[in-house]
DNA sequence: AAATAAATTAGGACATTGTCCTAATTTAGC
DNA sequence: GCTAAATTAGGACAATGTCCTAATTTATTT
């Protein structure tokens, strides 16, 4: 593994632990035995290295969400390993908002590979549609709805587990929110939909968190 | 007005523009011909500054969110309220995640106000199936899944329109998650809450985002 | 094998940040 | 008008990201 390598990685585990704006340069320098200007030299800013793990995460989400989903059970699976994704690069998702509000770079690279993913949403819907998984009744804007419900929550599971579900595991915080994604899709579901839905939740059954006080 | 009042007042309105962590002490003071060691006079440390902001912005949605909601149309602009309400303190919902899971004193305070609003929004389905506006079917964990929509939409709508709504108008941007909120209302609808909800969106109509590219 | 060029590492300097501390100044109370 | 409190100002501190230059290592060429 190359300096530049070692440097991404550890950074990633760094930032997964404390924060990204809680782990300074020379903090990630010193937990490798190198100096700042080592740093410095394979990544100029720390925005740039920030940039590197986010084309890391936008890379293995591209190899996940794959053009084809022909029924609800491929759907929900294929998020399931979406949210394993980014809860192996949680510090970007609880980073996001401000890394993209600031810089333009980000918003830029960001802009582009989400109207690619919102895309992809409506074509897996569309095709969810044509196996009889959904109901027909599920087009124009009833399609963007479901579109907007999606998103939000893929990119806000992790904040809000953050700070309100602390003590979850894993496990049972991804279950959680794919229990919310299935719950998006049952009003469409048709019988053969909702039998999918169905059987999805009861292998999340075990790891559904159980109480809410 | 104080002056204490006066750095509060235009510390939200400085961090609503460029958000908090982006807002320096020393510019806070120069933009009220203070200096420094005079703000930390008021504000000992810039968190004591965000928690007096924090206790604004819960006091003033204590007032908007009541015990009573008995319709849909109630519920809804109560919301809609609260929406307005979170914007006029945008600063804090967009750095909301950092905040909590840094601050201890923060996360005490946020856990006690959620569980009280996920209470009262319990409270509140159940006065709607009351009325019969929705379905009496929304018992046990179903309103469980409805309480986790509507708590993760009306906490991270301003940070998703941050990055993804950027051209949009608040009234528009508003109008978009209010549309969601009653999406996630609508299967449990009854006739005389789809009606409800048709009617409240047909307020919404004009404000609504047209085109989705 | 020696010399030269390139890549890498180290170390210091800079402006900026939040925070703290002390002296100066203003305000209030008697 | 004097004293004490409240307020303001200003400097100092450690830590941050970034930058620049010198030292060192590695690779390439002669």
């Amino acid at each position: 593994m190359s300096t530049k390598e070692k440097l991404v990685s550890r950074a990633v585990e760094l930032f997964n632990e404390n924060g990204i704006e809680y782990v300074g340069m020379r903090e990630l320098a010193a937990d490798l035995n190198m100096r700042v200007g080592n740093v410095t030299y394979y990544f100029p800013t720390k925005d740039d290295l920030v940039m590197e793990i986010i084309s890391q995460l936008r890379d293995l989400n591209s190899k996940t969400i794959g053009p084809d989903c022909s029924s609800i059970i491929d759907f929900l699976s294929m998020y399931k390993q979406v949210f394993h994704n980014q809860y192996q690069y949680r510090c970007l998702l609880l980073s996001f908002v401000h890394l993209v509000s600031r810089h333009p770079l980000f918003a830029g690279n960001y802009f582009a590979t989400e109207a690619k993913r919102r895309e992809a949403l409506r074509s897996h819907l569309a095709s969810m549609v044509k196996n009889n998984y959904l109901s027909t009744s599920l087009i124009g804007d009833k399609v963007e709805l479901v579109v907007s419900h999606i998103t939000l929550i893929s990119r806000f599971w992790l904040s809000e587990a953050r700070i309100s579900y602390v003590n979850w595991t894993t496990e049972q915080t991804i279950a959680h929110y794919l229990n919310l994604l299935s719950d998006i899709l049952l009003p469409y579901a048709t019988d053969e939909g909702k039998k999918q839905v169905d059987n999805f939740r009861k292998e999340l059954g075990g790891d559904l968190p159980k109480t809410w006080k």
